[in-house]
DNA sequence: CTAGGGTTAG
């Protein structure tokens, strides 16, 4: 498709340089070919052929405008960064062309995808200082932004300053209004402005319905979910390959793993189309109810079907191949991830840190997490669940307890993962001390652990300390 | 041009 668009492109390049009369209805012309082939390359990602293309063109009299200069920066932002954008800002200047609304809405996407509140508080600013008006879709992004760095009052109060002035509000506004209350813990809001909006003859989009099947999914209020299911399919939208996905990834979730099959195999008959999104769903689920041997073919399916490893994609399989046992395979992966211009995230070091736990290897496991503590993420909570489990369950259990002692912040996986290990190791007391400061500490722990300290400590004739905790127990569970 | 689904630990 690009090529002929490419050809064509030329030829009508060829015809507006030498059409001499028509000059300016032909320029208008090949410039709009010329964007449309722009914007081709841009979506395949190949952005050094978007640049030859606008090198030929300048060369046969076809100036790029201000729509081709915004697909690149748009392309710049997603592809490589919001830096190499800001070149292509700069060069658009130099060639006398004016950014717009769209130029600055396309960099304050590219600042939001990418969680960078303060870029997108100072695009804004800037907007308004050079004199561009932000609209309706400035806003709807800053709002975006606002919910995905965890800050829904901001959010809000952008939402209220869209509604108040006269800037009308599109579907979208509502859409990222409703997907940022459920992100953030405010299912219930989110659910109410749906329902206020329909009285006030909101038509939800099939986005809307997504977007609410799955914030209630993942609170765990199944009943409302399938509620709106059944209201989406009432409403004439078709479920799409979204849908599906969300509510496959539910079941697994909710541990109804042969259901999410069911819908696995519903969406292969009615022909809909696997991408990444789809088969990553199942090649988790598969790899965590152990079946290795399905995961590897639902990998072989992916690679078949020529879909393109993005980060995500490639944690998965990488989580496979440790899982499955094979490291070397995984690191491979790590490799390829680095030559392809990828950067590994704190999901693949994670993975990476539990499969070489899980291969017994545990001092290459501390190792790399030493490594990552020098990379400079913020939280390695669960990398270090991982070591303190795989210590434990090596027989370093006091290792584990000093690293234990060590963090700063524990939650309820790294207290069941100690406490079940000392009850292993016959250490009851000490595990039940653990067991009472978790539970009082808000976290909830597994219901088979909490049995292993007061059976542990019944059987090892300590049968009023297990009286007691219990009643401690019920009583720190009434404060929380 | 901008909004929705996928990856880690007990």
């Amino acid at each position: 498709m690009e090529y002929i668009l490419h050809i064509v492109f030329l030829i009508a390049g060829l015809v507006a340089s030498y059409w001499g009369v028509k000059q300016i209805m032909s320029f208008r012309l090949s410039t709009r070919l010329l964007n449309i082939c722009i914007a081709s390359f841009c979506k395949t990602k190949q952005l050094e052929r978007a640049e030859v293309v606008i090198i030929d063109g300048i060369r046969l009299g076809v100036l790029p405008d201000v729509v081709t200069y915004n697909t690149l920066i748009d392309a710049y932002c997603r592809i490589i960064s919001i830096d190499a954008a800001y070149s292509i800002l700069h060069r658009m200047r130099e060639a006398g062309i004016s950014p717009d609304v769209i130029t600055y809405n396309c960099l304050l996407a590219g600042a939001s995808r990418k969680c960078l509140l303060p870029q997108s508080l100072d695009l804004f600013e800037e907007m308004l200082q050079v004199g561009i008006p932000p609209d309706v879709w400035s806003y709807n992004t800053l709002m975006h932004c606002f919910f995905k760095s965890g800050k829904p009052d901001e959010a809000y109060r952008v939402f209220r300053d869209i509604i108040l002035s006269n800037l009308s509000p599109c579907p979208a506004t509502f859409n990222i209004m409703i997907n940022g209350l459920c992100k953030n813990g405010y299912t219930d809001n989110a659910l109410g402005l749906f329902r206020n909006l329909q009285r006030h003859e909101f038509v939800p989009q099939l986005v809307t319905y997504n977007i609410l099947i799955d914030g209630l999914c993942k609170a765990g209020r199944l009943g409302a979910a399938r509620r709106i299911l059944k209201e989406l399919g009432d409403s004439g939208h078709q479920p799409n390959a979204i849908t599906y996905t969300t509510v496959m990834k539910c079941c697994f979730k909710s541990r109804q793993f042969e259901q999410g099959l069911e819908i696995l195999s519903e969406m292969k008959n009615k022909g809909y189309t696997f991408d990444g999104f789809a088969y990553c769903t199942v090649i988790s689920a598969l790899v965590k109810n152990g079946k290795i041997k399905e995961a590897n073919d639902c990998m072989e399916q992916m690679v078949k079907n020529g879909i393109e490893l993005d980060l995500v994609s490639y944690n998965t399989l990488i989580n496979l191949y440790c899982k499955g046992g094979k490291l070397e395979e995984a690191f491979k992966l790590v490799d390829e991830i680095e030559k392809g211009g990828l950067d590994c995230d704190k999901y693949t070091h994670t993975i990476i840190i539990d499969g070489l736990c899980k291969a017994g290897n545990i001092e290459g496991a501390q190792r790399h997490l030493s490594y990552i503590n020098t990379l400079g993420y913020d939280s390695n909570l669960v990398a270090c669940n991982c070591v303190i489990d795989g210590l434990c369950k090596a027989g370093y259990v006091d290792n584990a307890m000093k690293m234990f002692e060590r963090m700063e912040i524990r939650d309820s996986f790294t207290y069941t993962s100690v406490v079940h290990n000392l009850c292993k190791a016959g250490r009851f007391r000490c595990a039940s001390k653990l067991l009472l400061s978790c539970i009082k500490g808000g976290m909830k722990i597994l219901n088979s652990t909490q049995h292993a300290v007061l059976d542990g400590l019944r059987y090892s004739g300590f049968t009023s300390e297990a009286r007691k905790l219990r009643t401690k127990i019920r009583l720190a569970r009434l404060f929380h």
